[in-house]
DNA sequence: TATTGTTATACTCTATAACTATA
DNA sequence: TATAGTTATAGAGTATAACAATA
């Protein structure tokens, strides 16, 4: 039992990337580098909120129908580059909570308007100031400058 | 038949982020702008690598035994932040295909020590070439500066 | 007792395909 | 015929736990 527990641990401690190797190419690819931040990033996001259930995807997906509500399934799938079927059971995963509702549209009988609860407003405000200090932490190590050049330059390589 | 390969195609074009939508918060996320330029980079690397199964871990993982020829899988698993079980299914995939081998170390008979074979030294350089014309391609709107002034503020991010 | 590596197992995530009900 | 949404299913990927061999 002592066993288990010293391997969960030193998993968790997380210390990505050893001093002692040599990276090779990897160190000069800004692909690799994006993933080594991500990785930083998801791994602390579920802790940051306090809910190990609420994924950056999840998030997005709740402040996506905050901003923009009575939005269609797809549409959010498309904005967040997911499948359809993934994208139901992201709504699901909300509604099951009571955070969203789908509410039939009156215009075309086969799709739903997809809207924040008023749980779901309070719930998503909650977030939104939880997530909001988790990517201050992610970004500490910069000055205000460098996080808006950070922004700018990820800004260039998404523009199609 | 044709139903099902227009959603393929159409999910194939990937078509992240939709001007329509309101990002809200998401917008000003330093955490949300990586995930998105990640999986833009994830999207094509296996397309430009043209092998499905070439992972960026499984390439990640190659290079660094290329660089560090003879480390024990525990310190290859830690320097990706993986679990011991994860590289070792890494290390059998690229067994299989005979780009590297397990030698036993003669000091610690539990270990082996991780070498590219001959076929694999080949593999790694063509590999590289492509990587490294892929990591061009994401960053393709950047000038020389600007990728260079990424690459730093992502470091500044994972130091500890 | 602790560590290296393997295996068994389970879980998460996401995709495609098939299905339904509409359009 | 095409589309919105659901469900069934499968495949990656990765983790923990248990185990064997060795330190």
């Amino acid at each position: 039992m002592a066993t288990r527990t010293k391997q969960a641990e030193k998993r968790a401690s997380l210390k990505l990337f050893d001093q002692a190797l040599d990276y090779g190419v990897l160190a000069r690819l800004t692909g690799f580098a994006l993933r080594r931040a991500s990785v930083i990033d998801f791994a602390r996001f579920s802790e940051a909120i306090g809910d190990a259930t609420i994924t950056p995807l999840r998030f997005s997906l709740l402040e996506l129908v905050g901003q923009n509500p009575g939005f269609q399934q797809v549409q959010l799938a498309d904005a967040l580059g997911l499948s359809r079927s993934a994208a139901t059971v992201t709504i699901d995963y909300w509604e099951q909570r009571g955070s969203l509702e789908r509410r039939p549209d009156p215009n075309d009988r086969r799709s739903y308007g997809i809207y924040l609860t008023r749980e779901g407003e309070t719930q998503l405000k909650r977030l939104e100031q939880l997530v909001i200090e988790h990517d201050r932490w992610l970004t500490r190590k910069l000055e205000p400058a460098e996080r808006a050049t950070l922004g700018e330059l990820l800004e260039k390589i998404c523009a199609r």
